[in-house]
DNA sequence: GCGACAG
DNA sequence: ATCTTGTCGC
């Protein structure tokens, strides 16, 4: 039973300012959190994660946004933007510590919880079985995907067959940690896995049940549009403001 | 030691 | 991720 005055383990969030090697560590000890069974219940808002920035950007802000869409309609029905100075550089392995405060950040702002949350990269798909998807379910306790457009480790049992709505298993070190999926014939598959509260067939299912036609399922597909004209508006180019404008 | 390597 | 114009194919 729990102790009273006591942190509940299971829930003991973590510092995100932490070394490479830390990070690492605590992904070890998170992956053993995930829940990768069962599938999202009552889904009435779906949720897009992304994170957009300027390389040359000398205050490294990076642009997290959340777009909500309802379902099964698609259509946005919320959507908010955080837009924070970033330390942690990108390491393979180690996006969630770069990019997880400033989503988490965004989807405070939401006036309801998603039910499901689409992110844009893996999550079993993972060295450490703990991609930035499965990150954030943990810290939303909210079931979610990991939608990514390539491969961090892993390798394919077999050639996606070309038409839309075509699968291949995703191997790595002998097990199955996501699945090819063309959502969209003549176009590159993305990649799925688990995130959190839910296992690789209903993941796989929901990104074909939120496809519109395009490479990218529409959450993520909005949310990375919404990103990049909030990066545009608040990071102008140093080749305007004299021109146009008034 | 060498090659791979989400965004 | 971002830098960039036109261009090939459905």
């Amino acid at each position: 039973m729990s102790v009273p005055n006591e942190p509940d383990p299971s829930l003991a969030m973590h510092s995100w300012n932490l070394t490479p090697q830390q990070a690492s560590e605590v992904q070890k000890q998170l992956a053993a959190q995930t829940v990768r069974t069962g599938e999202p219940e009552g889904v009435q808002r779906v949720a897009g994660v992304d994170v957009s920035f300027n390389p040359r950007d000398p205050k490294a802000l990076v642009h997290a946004v959340v777009v909500v869409l309802s379902y099964p309609g698609l259509e946005v029905i919320d959507r908010q933007a955080v837009s924070a100075a970033v330390d942690f550089p990108y390491i393979p392995g180690l996006l969630s510590f770069r990019e997880a405060p400033p989503i988490l950040a965004a989807i405070g702002q939401l006036s309801q919880k998603p039910d499901l949350v689409i992110v844009d990269g893996h999550g079993y798909a993972h060295p450490r079985h703990l991609g930035i998807a499965s990150h954030l379910g943990l810290f939303l306790d909210v079931p979610t995907i990991g939608c990514a457009k390539s491969i961090l480790v892993g390798r394919l049992a077999a050639e996606v067959a070309e038409a839309a709505g075509s699968v291949a298993e995703l191997l790595w070190r002998g097990e199955v940690v996501g699945r090819a999926v063309r959502t969209r014939s003549r176009v590159q598959p993305v990649y799925v896995s688990p995130g959190h509260r839910l296992g690789l067939d209903s993941a796989v299912e929901w990104v074909l049940r939120c496809g519109r036609g395009y490479r990218l399922p529409e959450p993520t597909r909005q949310a990375h549009k919404y990103s990049n004209l909030v990066r545009q508006a608040r990071q102008p180019t140093s080749l305007n403001g004299l021109s146009g404008a008034k």
